[in-house]
DNA sequence: TTGGGTGCAAACTATTTGCATTCGA
DNA sequence: TCGAATGCAAATAGTTTGCACCCAA
């Protein structure tokens, strides 16, 4: 029942199963970019994306990895994580969950929806409907 | 017990009061800005408050504008809003609450706390507190 | 007088876009 | 082959910064 079809795809097959499952054609390009993703549950700014991709050849442009991003998260493959005004983040991890950001150091972790509980939201404005709730806990370091 | 000294202020006075209690010396562009967002609850961008303040003649540069929303939401007059990786939006809300945001036309609005429970957020990592807890509702347009 | 506040323009950063080239079914 | 995907560089947009000027205490 999980939204990836294998979680956490680590060989080439499962990241090409996971892409075409979206209707996403691998590419080349495409698969190193799910792969750097997608092999474990991460949240990664698009230059660090690069950053992987590229760690030992240069194989994908900076522009191909945005428009590829993009297009990861409009098929819902990766999840966009806005909680800093200066990069958005990609979240490998697609269930629901929330996040903890810490501020000082731009890190961000999951919270599971197991523990938390979110009721009473009020009625959504007439013709619209929920594309996402985004629970984020801000902390910052204690000051000594 | 508001955490606005006067809710909303108009007058240049409740402004002035408004600025000094969060120890801000008020010059007059800063005057002009926090009027402008001040007056009546609401979020607005930069580039909006800039609109506003200048409407009639040219009294606040773009640098100034920013500096000074940035001023005023470290001294905890406003908040910021992140639900938009394009822009920041400011709040002149700082009671606790959560937002609903429209991704269609970008308009964001407040949804109260009187509503909604939050419950059973796991414990913080150590060393760290609260700065801050955002719930986003984001909906769209039900596709007719 | 003197340091904080402001304005302006330039700098910066993340992201997007146009277009020619290349790739893959 | 032929449309889709890519790379590159230039364009864009929001925001920040450097620095000279100005004003109020």
């Amino acid at each position: 029942m999980s939204d990836h079809p294998h979680n956490w795809p680590n060989s080439t097959d499962a990241i090409l199963a996971a892409l075409r499952a979206r209707g996403i054609s691998p590419t080349q390009q495409r698969v190193d970019i799910a792969r750097a993703l997608l092999s474990r549950p991460q949240h990664l700014s698009a230059d660090q994306v690069l950053a992987l991709v590229n760690a030992d050849r240069n194989s994908v442009s900076k522009a191909t990895v945005y428009n590829t991003l993009g297009l990861f998260a409009e098929h819902g493959l990766i999840r966009q994580v806005i909680v800093d005004p200066t990069r958005v983040f990609y979240d490998s991890n697609i269930a629901p969950h929330h996040h903890l950001y810490q501020i000082d150091d731009g890190s961000l972790s999951d919270i599971s929806l197991n523990s938390v509980k979110l009721d009473g939201l009020p009625p959504l404005p007439k013709g619209t409907e929920i594309d996402g709730i985004d629970v984020i806990v801000r902390v910052r370091k204690t000051p000594s």
